[in-house]
DNA sequence: CAAAAATGTTTTGAGCTTGAAATACTTTTG
DNA sequence: CAAAAGTATTTCAAGCTCAAAACATTTTTG
């Protein structure tokens, strides 16, 4: 029991990275919502599947499952049921991978490329609105600072 | 169709906010997962509940059920399930408001003050070592950004 | 005052999420 | 080469999430 402000409650820098913390999630949540929002609304997805649809796209020679959660960071099962539905849709298949009888690759077919053309088209402008707060300058900069973060907290 | 590349894929205004928005997203993900991952090994519980708590620590009075989902931002029917395992393990309870048979109030009991005291404690410390790449001033003035867009997304 | 509108909550159905267990196949090793 | 270890994926159970529908109760209004 001292006399301090901080002895309970922790330390004044703690209280401030923790005001930011909270600021950051909300505004992180805010614009999730609203990104999840017009998805439904506009191209009946979700958020989750536009994800998945981004790293295709970006592996175009396609991706196994596993590595397709590792770039996604989320765990093995989620994908699963993910593909599953977007497979269902057309948007895209499963490949054997020949050789190993464990693997599949996963690959946008040219429907699920073309849609993802229109969806990651609407995505930029929706982004561009909600932060349109953020100059490009203030935006590189702050990318660049969360880079930073990014990098502590795991191996990245 | 125009010789510019901005012709195809946005602005280079709109793909910086996009990297800004994927940076933002990839921090707030990650101090998001290592947070539900403490709580989850060293409380045994996880963050909506920890919200919840939160919220209910802030209103002493307690709070209807509509105004706990209002201030926590999430659906009225995803406050029904988190309350009721909530109730279930003693930390809230449901008090009937005399005079409107409809609604109720949760509040915390005093195992749940004791233990969300617990809990606040060690998430200000985990944020405190999450963030530490932020110095007071970044923080602070950071936090003070985030509200801009906060305040400008929902009519908050 | 009875019908209609509004308010407060829960239920429902579909999808996302995790960690852990189960399955299936491949590679290593004794 | 068979057992063991490792790798790739799916299944499972529990919980979170939403929007929409269902219920219950209160307030408003014709």
């Amino acid at each position: 029991m001292s006399t301090h402000p901080e002895a309970v409650g922790g330390t004044a820098t703690s209280k401030a990275r923790l005001r930011l913390w909270l600021r950051m999630l909300k505004s992180a949540r805010g614009v999730e919502a609203e990104l999840r929002e017009r998805l439904r609304t506009e191209f009946g997805s979700t958020l989750p599947r536009f994800d998945v649809m981004a790293a295709l796209e970006r592996f175009e020679a396609g991706l196994k499952m596993s590595a397709l959660s590792g770039v996604l960071r989320v765990s093995n099962g989620n994908v699963t049921g993910i593909v599953d539905r977007l497979a269902e849709d057309g948007l895209v298949v499963r490949v054997q991978v020949p050789g190993d009888r464990r693997a599949t690759l996963v690959r946008l077919t040219r429907k699920g490329h073309e849609e993802f053309a229109r969806q990651a088209a609407a995505h930029e402008r929706w982004i561009d609105e909600l932060l349109a707060d953020f100059s490009v300058e203030d935006a590189t900069a702050l990318a660049a600072r969360f880079d930073e973060v990014t990098h502590r907290e795991d191996g990245a």
